[in-house]
Order: structure tokens, then C-alpha cells, then sequence
DNA sequence: CCTTAATGTGTTATAATGACGCAATGTAAT
DNA sequence: ATTACATTGCGTCATTATAACACATTAAGG
């Protein structure tokens, strides 16, 4: 796969790569999507190569999708990193050796690769983590638990969540972490879990039916130890325009 | 110059540039710093390449730089614009017959760029705007006043304003586009104009100054009509802390 | 059947916001 | 000089939003 973007190096734009910082929300944890290289020791985000026929954002659903399967989520475009060693030590000549490419095809990936950032929120249930071929594991992992990546992918990974935490603020979230019905304690949760933070459960219920976003359905969560929580679903329209206008208004 | 670069365009990232949206304060208007070829019809956004040896954030400021002379200024890079057909119409090969270049050394410049963007607060009075050759005109525009620029720059421009907008809810404005000493009328002025909204005066004076970051001098200002107004400083140690934490917690 | 740990609903004090009123001040017209 | 006028500075009040907390309700499990 590399190795046939390297030998048709032309066809894409050099010396740019976008990678993906893909969450999800699973056992009131907030997940990331990592890859690892089997050869390598440490992860890294998925990401990709920019096809010169393609807007970065396309290629950052093609990224997203060949990784997930999803299509139509949140992406969000969020930073774009280019310090100038980023990458000196990653892409170097023993992957080319390795991958048996010639010298003067190999010069495309020994550059500064400037690497632009999205992100993504996704359904982590609606999710199989898609290895593109056998020597790569992808797995979903806590944001609390990831390990060593490679490159700058940590500090990718936290500007994303930086700016994931950020964006609460301004619009809702929720419609692409969760399942279709879920409960107000689970959507506090997720917020709690972004957030890193205990919030008011009581104060949490009233600030976020007053957005608007919420339909109660007449249902209950079954199989559940305790009082069984009522259900919801986001009222997508409603939820849409929202995100349009923004929760804030400030000034 | 685009000479020079092109010439030597080993030293330059590939299909990568950087565009800077400067705005300025100056009769209660927010101006843009515009650049005009004099044998363009256009105003383009001052722009640059990215030496291969630089991070993007200092390439972003020697951009900056070269303009406008100030540094040490509010530069913070917002968006990554890379549509297939950003440039097509732009970087044609009539411009390389212009400058007189080679075709080979010139295929650097035939593809889609990407352009990285970075918008920049600067205090009007202290940027005299810098020419860098006698065929371009460099110049303050009033924000309303934007004439029809090249390619994709107004769509980087609106973009750059709708982040300013937005970040103006999340950190205070206006120490780098005002002059050290300046009035509450004033500074409402700028978050007006900057809103393209009016605001109540006494609820703004109360908001304004419950952020902590003023400083009321014991001086008014002096060859005014009506009243004169009482000058004001910021706070820099405050407003350097607000800025790192932000104005709403939110959630 | 009682304990436990959740959920659902409400209350109250405090703070932030939005919409105004009015006096003080300096310019400009008469 | 006096007055009209525009603008500043400071304050009020009703409304809304927020934070902290009390209590009843519900289901599981010993």
C-alpha cells in the first residue's frame, strides 16, 4: 500500500499527509483508534496521502472510511502540524529498503511531511476496527491508556482533544458518540469522560434538555441494575440547527 | 523573488504555502492588510512559501514579518484550505514565461498548493504596510471594503473572521490591535465592529472590566468631542493568564 | 422486607445578563 | 454666557442561568 502510493508518488501531493484522531465512546471510556505496524514497536493515528485529484477533506473521509467502514460522521478538520523534524526520524531509508523501492522513487517520502489533522466521532458500536492488511493491528483504545506514538501523533492526539473539549462548549456532541436511544446518565458520562470532570447530575438534566436536542421517548432501559433510566434520542433536526448556530452566544 | 523560490524551489515544501489574514484596527474599522500585482486585477492575501529547513509557524511569521515589520504579535494559524482546483487558474504557465523560468524548475509551481492559514492582530499605528518590490501595492482595506481577491482568499479570509468571532467568546481581544492607552468606547468599538453588532455600553463597560484584565489610568483622553473619556491600559499579566485559561469554563 | 444505589424532580441562594434611567462632562450653537 | 446636545460614567431592576443541595422513587439483592 505504501509502497504502490511511493511508486506512484506523482499522483499524490508530496511532502502532506493527513491523520485521523477517530474517538469513540464505549464502557464510559473515550476511545481512540490506533494502528500498529507489526514490524513497529509503538502506534500511530491512522492517516493517508493526499491524491492530487482529491480536496484534503475527501481525503480525510477516504482515510476515516477505509479505517471504519463509516461514512456521513463528524469530521472535523483541527490543526495542521509542520515542525521540521517531525518526521526525520520515521521516515527513513530502512523503510524504503524494507519495502524494496528504488532510490529515486524513495526520495518522495524522505521529506518534512507536513501532516494536517482531523477528527472524528463515531459509534463506536457501528464500528469494526478494519486492518487494511495483516501486518497492521487496529484497535480501539483508552484515551487514558494510550501508549507511545510515534512522531508528533501524541501531541496530534491531544490537540484534538483539546480542541474536542473546546467545541463542547459551542455545540452539542453526543449524536455520533452514542447509540440511537441511550439515557441522560450515559450522555452525562461522555460528557464527564471528554471533559475529565464530575458534573452535577442534577444540573447536567436541566442544562441539557434546555438546548433543546433531546426527545424523552416512553421508554425505559431494561437489564439494569437500580432504577431503570429513561430513554432518549437526539431530535436531529433540531440537533442540526444547533450545531449551525452554536450554544453560545457570548458577546 | 517568486523567482528566487521557484528557482531554488529544492529548499521550498512542495504544493504547500502559507496565507496570513492581518487585521488592524484604525476609525472604528477592521481592516485587512491586501496585496495587489500590479499587473493583477485581484488583491490577494499576503502569502509565502515554506522553506524546507522552517517549522510552518515561523515560515507563518516571517510572512508576518516581511509585511509588516512588527513582531512578538497574536499570529495563530486557524485552517488548511487544499480544494483540488484551489489554483488552477492561478499559477499558470503564463506567469512562468513572465519570470522567465525554465519549464522543468517551473512544474514546482504547476500543481494544487495547499495553503495553511494564519490570521494576525496587529496595532494599526505601528505597521507601516511594506511593499517588498516596486510592482506590488500593500494596503489596509477596510473588512467591508474587500475588493474581489484571487482564488480562494476571500473563502480564507471569511473563514479567518469566523474564528476570530468565535475565539473572541473564548479569550479576550484587543491588546494587539489597539495602542497601549485606549478607552472602554474604543475597545467596544472593536468588539462591534469585529461582531458587526451593537452592544449595550454599560452592560459592556461591567462585562469588560469583570474580566480583570483593565487597568484605569488616572488620564483622560484629551482633544475629544463631548466628554472625554477616561483612558485605560491592559493588565498584561492578567490578560496573559486569561488567555491561557480562557474566558467560559462552559461545561 | 429492608438495604443499597441508582434515577427523577424540585428548591434555594447566588451570580450573570439584558434593558433601562439619570447625572456629569465637554463641545458647539445661539 | 447660556443652552442644547452628544457622549461618558455609574447605578437599578427584572429575568435568567448557575451551583449546591434535599427528598422521593425505583429496581436489585441479601
Amino acid at each position: 500500500m505504501l509502497k504502490d502510493i511511493i511508486e506512484n508518488s506523482e499522483n499524490y501531493q508530496p511532502g502532506l499527509s493527513i491523520d485521523c484522531v477517530i474517538f469513540g465512546f464505549h464502557d464510559n471510556q473515550l476511545k481512540v483508534l490506533l494502528i500498529k505496524v507489526d514490524k513497529s514497536q509503538k502506534w500511530s493515528l491512522p492517516g493517508g496521502f493526499i491524491p492530487v485529484d482529491q480536496d484534503i477533506d475527501t481525503a480525510a473521509i477516504t482515510v476515516l472510511n477505509s479505517r471504519t467502514g463509516v461514512e456521513g460522521v463528524f469530521l472535523r478538520q483541527f490543526a495542521t502540524f509542520g515542525k521540521v523534524n517531525r518526521n526525520e526520524q520515521h521516515f527513513d531509508k530502512k523503510i524504503l529498503e524494507y519495502l524494496k523501492i528504488e532510490e529515486e522513487k524513495g526520495k518522495w517520502l524522505l521529506r518534512r511531511f507536513v501532516t494536517i489533522g482531523y477528527y472524528a466521532l463515531v459509534d463506536f458500536l457501528k464500528i469494526i476496527p478494519n486492518s487494511m492488511n495483516r501486518n497492521e493491528t487496529v484497535e480501539w483504545i483508552d484515551h487514558k491508556e494510550v501508549p507511545e506514538l510515534i512522531l508528533d501523533h501524541k501531541e496530534i492526539l491531544d490537540k484534538a482533544l483539546d480542541t474536542l473539549r473546546m467545541e463542547l462548549n459551542l455545540m452539542p456532541i453526543g449524536y455520533n458518540l452514542l447509540p440511537e436511544k441511550f439515557t441522560i446518565p450515559e450522555l452525562q458520562k461522555l460528557y464527564e469522560t471528554i471533559l475529565d470532570k464530575k458534573l452535577d447530575r442534577r444540573n447536567f438534566l436541566r442544562k441539557i434538555t434546555n438546548i433543546g436536542i433531546l426527545s424523552k421517548l416512553d421508554e425505559k432501559k431494561s437489564n439494569v441494575a437500580h432504577k431503570a433510566p429513561n430513554l432518549y434520542s437526539f431530535d436531529k433536526e433540531k440537533y442540526e440547527e444547533v450545531l449551525k448556530i452554536g450554544l453560545n452566544q457570548g458577546w
